[in-house]
RNA sequence: GCGUCAUUAACUCAGUUGGUUCAGAGUGUUACCUUGACAGGGUAGAAGUCACUGGUUCGAAUCCAGUAUGACGCACCA
C-alpha cells in the first residue's frame, strides 16, 4: 500500500465527520456512567462563525472528546439564541429591500418573515462547527425559541411577577433610536467622543442681565425646565429666586438652587432637563420641575423642538448652533472630550429616555451567585482573575431592564384589562389571564377579547440565562430523567465579555431555581486579536475566513495551531502561522505513521538491545507525560496540555524512539519491536485525539481495520503506571552523550556515515543500559573503557565522565586546551557561587535539608569535574 | 477618577508555596545536512539588565512599596 507523503485533509476530514454521525458516536442518552456535560455558548442566529468561536468550540471540543475517552457519558449541547435586537434589524433590513415596511405589517405576520429568515439564515454557524469538528450531540440542537423554551421564559416570568421580584416602573432608561428599543445597562459601551462644549446666554426675566451656562448639548435646550446653580456659589447670589428665558423658546424656567452643581465645572450654571439625563432627572424629581420630552423614538425632535421639528439630534445640533451664533447668545464653544453610551448592537449613540419598562429586583437574587463563587467555590472562574471583576458587578448591581420595545423574542405575558397604568395580570396563557382578570375587576363577563397583551419582548438573555435548564426542559418539568442526569452541567467554556450578561445571570437563574450550581467551573478564554493587538470583529474586517482557514490547514491544523498559544484567560495574538505550525505537526505524525507503515517485519530476528531498552525508556516518558497532561487539564492549562502532547510526539517519539528503533536500510524488523512501537502509536494517537480528531482516527484506522465499535473517538484513554523515573534520568544522560558525539562530527565534518570509535573514562558511574543506544544513534563502532586521557583524540565531557573520539591525524591540540580552559572556568565559577552560598551559615541553617542536598550534590558534581578537566589539561601540554 | 491585570529572547508566551545548571518553550533566525518517513524534515548554534527604582530575605523573574507604559472593567461633571 502506498501511503501520500503529505498529509492531506480534505480527503479525510469529511468522511470521518461523516461516519461519527453515522454512528450516532455524539448522542448521549442517559446511562449508568458519569455524565459529563457541556451547554454551547449559543451563538447568535445572525452570526458567522469567526476566531472567537473557533477558539472557544474547539476547547470545548476537545474536553468533550477527552471526556469521552475517560468513559464518560460526554453530552455537549448544541443550540443558538435568537439575538433579539440583531436578527430583527436583519429582518426589517431585508424586507425593506422588498419594500415591505415592518410598520404595515401586524406582530404575526413579521414574525412570519423572522422564522423564514431563522430558518435559512440560522443554522449557518452550527454548519460551519461541524466543519471544525465539533462532536456536539447534534440530535438536541436547541434555539432560544423552540416552543419548549418559550414556555420556559414565561413560565420563569409569571413566577417571578408572583414572588414580586419583577415589576413595572417609569424609569429613565437607555433608548436605542435605531433599534427603537430600551437596553440594559450592559448592553450600553461607553466611548470616548471628541465633542464640543457650548457656552450659552441665557436672558434673566425682567433685567437685561444674562447667565451663561455650559452644555454638550445645545439641541436640548427645548427640554430645559429649570437652571441650577450652587447655594453656596457666590458669583450667582443675584440670581436667586429669579428667572431665566431659554432661547429661541422663550420658554420662562426657574432658577434652582442645588449643591450637586459642581462650582468649578463649566460655568457654575446647570440647564436641568429631567426628559434627558438621568441627573436632572434626579434633579426634577426633587424640585419637582416639569418633564418636557422633546425627542420621537427615533431621536428626531417632536413638536417642543419647534422650527427644528423632525430633524434628527445631530442634525439639530449643528442647525442650532448656526441659529445660537447668529442671535449672539452663542459665547463661545470648546473642545470636549465625554464618554458617550452606544449600542452594543447598533452601536447608536444611545439616548436617556423615560418610560415604562419592566425591571428584575436583582438585590436578593445575586446572593446565591455572590456566595457560590466568591465564598464556597461551588462554581470555580478560570482564571481566577476575573472573580474580582464578578465581585464588583454583582455587588453593585441594579435592576434588571428586562423589557424590549421588539417583535421578534417572547411577548411579555402580562395583559391589560383597563386604561390604568396598574389596570393588568400577569399570566403564562390568556385563559389565566381572563380568570385572574375577571377576579381583579369583578367582572365575569370580560374574555379574552376584552385583553390587550404588552407589545414588548423580553431580553435576549432573558432567555438564555434558562439555558443549562431548559436545554434539558429543567424549567418546566423539573423531575424529568434527563435533566437529573445531566444538570448540573461540568464546565462552560465563553469570553469575558459576556461574563455578566450571561454567565452571571445563568448562575443566578441556577439556584433560584434548582438550588444547584448550573455548572461547576467556568473557563474564560482570551479575546482574539490580530497581530496589531486589535480585538478581532466583524466590523474591523480583520477576522479571517474561518472555513478557508480550515480549508487551507485543515480542522486539525487549526485547531493545533488556535490552542498552542491559548493560555487561559490571556489573549491570543492570532497569526496564521500557528495555524501552519498545527498543520506541520500533524503531518509530522502522519509521516511517523509512513515509517512505521513501511517497515517489513520478521518473525525471525530477535528484538536488538538497543530497541528493547529505547521501548523501555519511551514507555517512562509516556507515562509521566501522562501524569503532566492530565495536571494540566485540572487546571484548564489546555494550551499546555497539548504542548506536552506535542513535545512528546514530536521529540520523544519521532526523534528519539523511531531514530533507536529504525532498522539498517531495506533490512526488516523483528516483530516484538514493531507491535510495541503500534502499541505506542496508537497510545499517541489516543491522547492527541481530542486536539486533532480527524488525523487521529484516520491513522487509527489505517493502521487495522476496525470494526465502529473500535473507533478511536470512542476508545479508552491510556492507563495511567508508575513512572519509572531512573530510566528518564539514565536515558537523559545517554542523550547528552549522543548530542556530544553530534557537535564533535559537526565541529569537524565527520559525516554520519563514518563509523567511530568512543573511549569513555568513567568517573561517573553513569548506567551502561543505553550503550547500544548510544552506538546505534553515534554511528560508534565500538564504546571502549579507558584508564587515562586519551592522545591524539576529542574529547567531550558529560558530567565528570570524559569521553574520547580518536581521530587520525588533524588534532588542534591548542583549541582542544582552549576548549577545555573555557570549560574549566565556566565550572570553577559555578563552583564558587554554590560554594559561597554553602559557607554562608544562615543559608544552610535556615533552607531546607533537600535544598541544601542539592547544593552540596551541585557542589561534589563541580568538583569531580574540575578535577577531570584539570587531568585533561595537564596530560595535553 | 477608581479598580483589576499585565510588562521575561526578534515575535507569541510559560515560569504553579521565593531555592536544581532557572533565566525556559514554540516560532523565527544563523551554519551545515537531501537517493531511504517527513525541507511542512534533521543536526548544531546565537540571542534576554526578567519594564524601572527602592525594600524584605541567607537567597527575588517570583513577595512588598512606588514609578512608567499598556490592556480591560466600573463610574462619571453638564
Amino acid at each position: 500500500m502506498s501511503i501520500a507523503s503529505k498529509y492531506d485533509a480534505s480527503q479525510v476530514e469529511d468522511k470521518w465527520y461523516r461516519y461519527w454521525m453515522e454512528h450516532n458516536f455524539f448522542h448521549s442518552t442517559p446511562d449508568n456512567r458519569e455524565p459529563y456535560t457541556i451547554v454551547i455558548p449559543p451563538p447568535n442566529v445572525t452570526g458567522v462563525l469567526h476566531m472567537g468561536h473557533m477558539l472557544n468550540n474547539t476547547i470545548q471540543d476537545v474536553l468533550i472528546r477527552r471526556a469521552r475517552l475517560l468513559g464518560k457519558n460526554a453530552c455537549w449541547v448544541p443550540g443558538t439564541d435568537h439575538a433579539s435586537i440583531a436578527t430583527e434589524a436583519k429582518v426589517v433590513a431585508k424586507l425593506a429591500d422588498q419594500g415591505i415596511k415592518k410598520s404595515d405589517l401586524t406582530r404575526e405576520e413579521f414574525l412570519k418573515h423572522a422564522y423564514e429568515w431563522k430558518d435559512e439564515y440560522g443554522g449557518v454557524i452550527l454548519e460551519q462547527l461541524k466543519k471544525l469538528g465539533a462532536s456536539c450531540d447534534w440530535d438536541r440542537t436547541a434555539f432560544t425559541m423552540d416552543p419548549h423554551m418559550n414556555e420556559s421564559v414565561i413560565k420563569t416570568f409569571v413566577d417571578l411577577y408572583n414572588k414580586g421580584l419583577i415589576y413595572r416602573g417609569y424609569r429613565m432608561v437607555n433608548w436605542d433610536p435605531e433599534a427603537k428599543t430600551t437596553l440594559s445597562d450592559e448592553e450600553v459601551i461607553h466611548i470616548e467622543k471628541q465633542g464640543l462644549l457650548y457656552y450659552i446666554n441665557y436672558k434673566i426675566e425682567g433685567s437685561e442681565d444674562t447667565l451663561t451656562i455650559a452644555t454638550t448639548r445645545p439641541e436640548t435646550i427645548f427640554g430645559d425646565t429649570a437652571i441650577c446653580i450652587n447655594p453656596n456659589d457666590e458669583r450667582f447670589t443675584h440670581l436667586k429666586g429669579k428667572k431665566a428665558i431659554v432661547p429661541i423658546s422663550g420658554r420662562v424656567i426657574p432658577i434652582i438652587e442645588d449643591d450637586y452643581v459642581d462650582v468649578e465645572f463649566g460655568t457654575g450654571c446647570l440647564k436641568v432637563t429631567p426628559a434627558h439625563d438621568e441627573n436632572d432627572k434626579v434633579l426634577g424629581d426633587k424640585h419637582n420641575l416639569e418633564v418636557i420630552d422633546i425627542f420621537n423614538e427615533d431621536a428626531s425632535l417632536n413638536s417642543f423642538g419647534l422650527h427644528y421639528e423632525g430633524q434628527d439630534r445631530f442634525e439639530c445640533r449643528k442647525n442650532i448652533k448656526t441659529e445660537l451664533e447668529e442671535s449672539g447668545v452663542l459665547i463661545k464653544t470648546e473642545n470636549h472630550i465625554n464618554k458617550v453610551g452606544t449600542s452594543e448592537r447598533t452601536k447608536a449613540v444611545i439616548e436617556p429616555r423615560l418610560s415604562d419598562q419592566w425591571f428584575l429586583k436583582m438585590e436578593d437574587l445575586v446572593k446565591p451567585a455572590i456566595t457560590s463563587v466568591l465564598e464556597t467555590g461551588d462554581v470555580k472562574l478560570f482564571p481566577k482573575k476575573f472573580e474580582n471583576t464578578y465581585r464588583h458587578w454583582m455587588e453593585n448591581i441594579r435592576d434588571w431592564n428586562i423589557s424590549r420595545q421588539l417583535w421578534w423574542g417572547q411577548q411579555i405575558p402580562a395583559y391589560y384589562f383597563g386604561d390604568g397604568k396598574e389596570d393588568f395580570v400577569v399570566a403564562e396563557t390568556i385563559e389565566d389571564a381572563v380568570t385572574l382578570s375577571r377576579k381583579r375587576t369583578g367582572n365575569e363577563t370580560l374574555t379574552a377579547a376584552d385583553l390587550r397583551q404588552d407589545e414588548d419582548a423580553l431580553d435576549t438573555w432573558f432567555s438564555s440565562w434558562l439555558w443549562p435548564m431548559s436545554v434539558f426542559d429543567g424549567v418546566r418539568n423539573p423531575e424529568n430523567e434527563e435533566f437529573k442526569y445531566y444538570y448540573p452541567t461540568n464546565d462552560l467554556v465563553t469570553g469575558p465579555d459576556i461574563l455578566f450578561f450571561w454567565v452571571a445571570r445563568m448562575i443566578i437563574a441556577g439556584y433560584e431555581y434548582t438550588d444547584k450550581r448550573p455548572f461547576e467551573n467556568v473557563y474564560l478564554t482570551g479575546l482574539v486579536r490580530d497581530k496589531q493587538r486589535r480585538k478581532m470583529s466583524k466590523s474591523l474586517g480583520n477576522s479571517p475566513d474561518a472555513l478557508k482557514l480550515i480549508e487551507a490547514y485543515g480542522a486539525d491544523g487549526v485547531r493545533v495551531g488556535l490552542l498552542l498559544s491559548s493560555a487561559a484567560g490571556n489573549d491570543l495574538m492570532f497569526d496564521e502561522d500557528l495555524c501552519n505550525q498545527g498543520k506541520g505537526f500533524v503531518n509530522k505524525i502522519w509521516n511517523a505513521f509512513r515509517l512505521i507503515k513501511g517497515w517489513d517485519v520478521s518473525d525471525t530476528i530477535k528484538q536488538p538491545e538497543s530497541s528493547k531498552k529505547g521501548l523501555e525508556w519511551y514507555n517512562a516518558r509516556f507515562q509521566q507525560t501522562l501524569i503532566e497532561i492530565e495536571d494540566h487539564f485540572s487546571k484548564y492549562r489546555i494550551s499546555d496540555a497539548l504542548m506536552a502532547t506535542y513535545k512528546l510526539i514530536w521529540d520523544d517519539f519521532c526523534s528519539w524512539l523511531l531514530e533507536i528503533a529504525k532498522p539498517a536500510y531495506q533490512q526488516p524488523m523483528d516483530r516484538t519491536t514493531y507491535n510495541a512501537i503500534i502499541e505506542a502509536l496508537e497510545n499517541n494517537l489516543r491522547i492527541l485525539h481530542p486536539f486533532a480528531p480527524f488525523a487521529t482516527e484516520e491513522i487509527w484506522q489505517t493502521i487495522a481495520d476496525r470494526t465502529p465499535e473500535e473507533a478511536l473517538i470512542i476508545n479508552r484513554w491510556p492507563e495511567q503506571g508508575v513512572v519509572n523515573a531512573q530510566i528518564i534520568a539514565d536515558f537523559d544522560y545517554a542523550s547528552q552523550v549522543v548530542s556530544g558525539i553530534r557537535t564533535i562530527r559537526k565541529s569537524k565534518n565527520i559525516a554520519f556515515k563514518d563509523q567511530i570509535e568512543l573511549h569513555v573514562v568513567s568517573n561517573e558511574n553513569a548506567s551502561s543500559d543505553f550503550d547500544t543506544i548510544i552506538a546505534k544513534l553515534g554511528n560508534v563502532s565500538e564504546i571502549a573503557f579507558a584508564k587515562a586521557p586519551l592522545e591524539g583524540a576529542l574529547s567531550f565531557r558529560v558530567k565528570s565522565n570524559e569521553y574520547f573520539i580518536p581521530l587520525a591525524g588533524a588534532i588542534d591540540v591548542e583549541a582542544e586546551v582552549a576548549k577545555i580552559e573555557e570549560e574549566l572556568k565556566y565550572t570553577k565559577g559555578f563552583l564558587m557561587s554554590v560554594s559561597k552560598k554553602l559557607s554562608n551559615e544562615r543559608f544552610v541553617n535556615n533552607a531546607p535539608e533537600n535544598v541544601v542536598s542539592i547544593e552540596r550534590q551541585k557542589m561534589a558534581d563541580a568538583e569531580a569535574k574540575i578535577e577531570a578537566l584539570e587531568k585533561r589539561l595537564s596530560s595535553l601540554k
